[in-house]
DNA sequence: TCCCGAAGTTCGATTTAAATG
DNA sequence: GCATTTAAATCGAACTTCGGG
């Protein structure tokens, strides 16, 4: 198991053929099981093998990559690693590589266009096999694909789509999630519901949105306009929760009464709550509050909040398996098409919503 | 900027060579500033680099690393991804790095020997120059070290020490922290105090309690061991959370009155926030409560978390610099001796605790 | 033809030693 | 000897080709 050589002075595939008294030919066949090995009788391997763990011989990866121009390496681009979002997808990213003996390369890219840039180089330098990358947002223009698209890089994007068939993307179904929200809050005999929506230029805003319309329409529940606010353009993941406590503050402050508060995300409506909280609102009994991703945080809030949960590991464990299928691909040269996952969200109830009396 | 040849058919130094009418020895030689390049004229360099340029040119890493036996890679250990104490510590070596163009990759052991011993492999294979371990405890017996110290790989532990000269560590002086933590609750006013201390075989526990200890017999305080639990052993940043719950609610149980609760970390302290919580007790007005890491969630949770700061980002960093440093160091052979940091924490007064009347 | 093994080439960049004028 | 350039060796593994039994 342990390297028998100290320091650096690495032991090669030659010093494994002199040790056995084979050539270097036939180790590394054996060693590989390569398809000649067929033809080789168990004596031979049975001292190559030998040999190779008295010397604790490790094949040397640059050599191999150099010959087979293959890094088993793929790159991970966060765009901001602080956002609670990002935990479980990467634990779900790492899974899936782990179990296919790939190694993952992590970037981030603290949302900004100059690092990316610089990353997506010394990625690319590298030689990665495949990409996945992990952004809600992605710059206006993209020319990142000018470089991976012909690089042939599969490539897989989580929280945001691309259209076409050269990116994968893996999302959740954000209108089914919002339709899930209201159904909850509504379910529970609330009408008079205040929403915080998702900042415009937010790919995730809209559909969102529009599953929370096309429940009230189906419902005949009427939205009050003058308690639907939008969330700031930022994209730092505690401004939203500062976005989110302002919101409310204007909210209460309109003397509009409200019993629930339906959020644009999880961090959103923890900013919320602390709004409410400040103003002597209790949650849930003086008012509901739902939010939406189901980051760590929620578990342990107080109250616990419900949300509608994107089921961020499983979504990453797809992620890379998409990358994983396609970097297969390419190897046998068959046709690479972009795969567009769109999983389920699902509603976890916990203590910070109640039913109306 | 971008790659002129499409595909992954590569252009390499031969090409170069080709279209600017030298050989790659010179191309070599200019395109890496080599010491040889001060006889070079400039317009020999001009035509090379400008073919390079034309040709989109990027050498071949592998080719790169297996001449001069260095990867530009770091191994990055994590025990537990799913800590929202990794989160910043991570950010600040994934900076440190980025400024050194290193790369890192990524490994997360789940708490899982075996997972460990497998990516150790598989990063020494893939000739990591340093590695980072992120860990606030480690199986015990720690032969880890054997692959380690001989392959003379800089290391660096982030969260816990090892004793020796050969693997460097970045740890909080846990000692002044418990005595911070004990000090703002006593200056309060708060003399009737429950303790939720660390898990016995974590080697956080005694010394963050010596520094509560201290305090005590300092200032005259006498602990009352009715109100002194502790943590169990799991690993689990959640069931901490949970046994921080059930603890809590033991020693309400208790009735035994107390005005402040110093729990052991932050999620202890959410738990302990929930309990009371859930017994009608409100925080802070009934009871003080104050953590100690400052995880992310401190900031946004409801109270916002009185708690004792980790510089977690600066921590990353710090050990980053400490493996980059070490790095340097064996590249020009020199002595590389261990660094042992030990980093002030901070006390950070939110809302959670407040003065007696 | 089947089995076994070896010599030699290749991957792409760096570097040493040496060759020009 | 000097400035300028390069052929050839090297890094370590994998694969192609070939020869002998």
């Amino acid at each position: 198991m342990r390297r028998a050589q100290s320091n650096g002075s690495m032991v090669t595939i030659r010093d494994v053929a002199k040790e056995s008294g084979f050539s270097s030919t036939t180790v590394s066949i054996v060693l590989n099981d390569a398809p000649l090995a067929r033809y080789i009788p168990p004596a031979t391997k049975k001292k190559i093998e030998r040999a190779a763990e008295k010397l604790g011989y490790r094949p040397n990866q640059f050599a191999r990559s150099l010959r087979s121009k293959r890094s088993h390496t793929v790159g991970v681009m966060v765009f901001d690693m602080t956002d609670p979002y990002c935990t479980l997808v990467l634990r779900g990213i790492e899974n899936s590589l782990y179990q296919a003996s790939y190694l993952p390369i992590l970037t981030d890219v603290h949302n900004e266009r100059s690092r990316f840039e610089r990353y997506l180089e010394m990625l690319l330098d590298r030689r990665i096999e495949g990409l996945v990358v992990l952004a809600n947002w992605l710059f206006l223009d993209i020319n990142l694909l000018a470089d991976l698209e012909e690089s042939s890089i599969p490539t897989a994007l989580i929280g945001c789509e691309l259209k076409g068939e050269s990116v994968s993307s893996v999302i959740v179904d954000n209108e089914v999630g919002g339709y899930l929200a209201l159904d909850h809050l509504h379910s529970l005999g609330h009408r008079k519901i205040a929403f915080i929506r998702g900042p415009k230029t937010l790919a995730d805003s809209a559909p969102r949105w529009r599953g929370i319309r096309n429940y009230a329409k189906k419902h005949g529940l009427e939205l009050d306009s003058h308690l639907i606010v939008d969330l700031p353009e930022s994209r730092d993941p505690l401004s939203s929760f500062e976005a989110g406590q302002k919101l409310t503050e204007d909210l209460i402050k309109q003397k509009r009464p409200f019993t629930a508060l339906l959020a644009f995300d999880d961090m959103t409506a923890f900013g919320a709550i602390r709004a409410l909280s400040k103003a002597g609102l209790h949650v849930p009994e003086h008012c509901s509050v739902i939010g939406f991703d189901d980051v760590a945080p929620s578990t342990f809030y107080t109250p616990p909040l419900t949300t509608v949960r994107q089921p961020m590991e499983a979504m990453g464990n797809s992620a890379a398996s998409i990358v994983l299928e396609g970097i297969k691909s390419v190897l046998e040269k068959r046709e690479v098409t972009a795969q567009h996952g769109r999983v389920a969200p699902e509603l976890v109830v916990r203590e910070s919503t109640r039913s109306l009396p």
